[in-house]
RNA sequence: CCGGGUGGCCGGGCGACCGCCGGCGCGUUGGCGACAUCGCGCGGGAGGAAAGUCCGGGCUCCACGGGAAUACGGUGCCGGCCAACGGCCGGCGGGCAGAGGGGGCGACCCCGAGGCCCAGGGAAAGUGCCACAGAGAGCAGACCGCCACGGCAGGGUGCGAACCCUCCCGCGGCAAGGGUGAAAGGGUGGGGCAAGAGCCCACCGCGCCCCCGGCGACGGGGGCGGCAUGGCAAACCCCACCGGGAGCAAGGCCGAAUAGGGGCGGCCGGCGUGGCGGCGAGAGCCGCGGACGCAGGGGCAUUCCCGCCCCGCCGCCCGGGUUGGCCGCGUGAACCCUGCGGCGACGCAGGGUCCAGAGGAAUGGUCGUCCAGCGCCGCGGGCUCACCCCCGCGGCGUGGACAGAACCCGGCUUACAGGCCGCCCGGCGCC
RNA sequence: GGACCCGUAGCUCAGCUGGAUAGAGCGUUGCCCUCCGAAGGCAAAGGUCGCACGUUCGAAUCGUGUCGGGUCCG
């Protein structure tokens, strides 16, 4: 049953990892992405005032947490920072893709990734 | 049925699986307990604009000794509604377009339902502005023009005196007409006059007074005046009324940690009192110090009376902390239904309901189906055959607009796919 | 939460206070100059003054509303 992984709220965190991490970008997403050995996952979420009005930006988000959730949320990849940033195109792709998109950028960016988990999405 | 308008409402429905936020109940683990962790079950979970933040309030703290005046900001026909408002309702006055109707040969003129808009107090309190054009634009004015008188010249009639016409000059009168302008000191018509002019008269307009109707804005009627008083206050301004300031990061509680400083140097304090140390028999002197009062300075929009609070000054250097938790936080000018009163905004009465409370911020992901809508294709019907258009059926595709509570409420404004329900007026036809 | 500012030619800005002509520089285009270019000279084009409504005889300017962009404070 994949839950929510903790989350990373501080603004400090954010910069963090934005300055020190690995980064990948995919047309559905960018991710950021710092080890942190031996603590457990976090996840941070951002969207720009760029991107949209309040309703775009909300969505752009929670759907970036759904599909942190399906493919993070089983608890197997400990000892990262990942923050994941909306684009313009966030909210109105395929799921399927924006999936797709997470998981090559987790690969690009060094973090593994079971391959099992990869089927949750249908 | 057609046409001209206008008001209100809804803003996807149902279902499946996996997730999110907070509530209640039960169980589990820990704890003396409050409570916390985990699991299960039940029921709840964004909007008409949640938006812009343009007004008005509630609530909280501060200032509350009250003011008075001033300043600043806002509002502005009348009456009502409302907790309040710059909001709403109903009137009044003005303006705009105007279905339709009437008159006229016609250009055109008149009446005009329903509708829309109005920041609509005051211009004889004062100041200011009104470009260009034009003779004259705010103490009005005279370019062309019209008229009278005087004079020169020319012409005509006449025997002549004289009369008439034209041009020019001089001196006056006038403001009708032309012309300029956004605006030229009432308008139309008639009389009058040398020509004219409210110079006189009628009507309209305007001002004042009286009467009537209306709570009132205002409307109607009568009389008088003889036109004086151009426009702009979204120019300054005047009048009336309203307004204390800040905002949930308000504010309160718990916890943690620190601070409300320290050091050096300089100015020595404006006056007084007191303190410490040293010297001296004492008066007192020197040094340290910045304690108290007055004075001084600053703050409470300004000034005044008065009240409250804060403060040695300058330069350099050093030291240190907070960005946790709970409450505030949803029983409210709340919502729904019914009845009554009112033209209406709205009010009253009865009954019922509990309906989001997050905090990098909860509604998402994946689908099925249905109701609308749009596009294409096919079939049938209507219309004058066809084309176009309209209606119905079937198939496929597409497929929800604007937009996310952040203390709460009442308004305003703005954005919005599509749909639904009324109401007013006019015309035609039928019963 | 609160306090403000700015939208004028392709770009950067004047002009708004105090109403009546829409201007300057750079850029663009054409011509001259030069062997060619740069520089320079001459000339031209180019603006719904963000939008809407209103006040006024008259609005870039005044008023209200609205849209967009930006700044500051807590």
């Amino acid at each position: 049953m994949p839950a929510r992984p903790p989350r990373l709220k501080q603004r400090r965190d954010f910069q963090r990892v934005a300055g020190k991490g690995a980064r990948a970008a995919r047309p559905g997403l960018v991710l950021q992405a710092l080890p942190v050995p031996g603590h457990p996952l976090r996840v941070g979420f951002t969207a720009t005032k760029k991107i949209g009005n309040a309703v775009v930006r909300n969505r752009t988000k929670r759907r970036l947490r759904e599909a942190a959730r399906l493919l993070l949320g089983d608890g197997r990849v400990q000892g990262f920072d990942l923050v994941l940033i909306g684009r313009e195109a966030t909210a109105e792709r395929p799921f399927g893709t924006l999936m797709g998109d997470l998981r090559g950028a987790l690969k690009q960016a060094g973090v593994p990734l079971s391959e099992r988990v990869s089927e949750t999405a249908s």
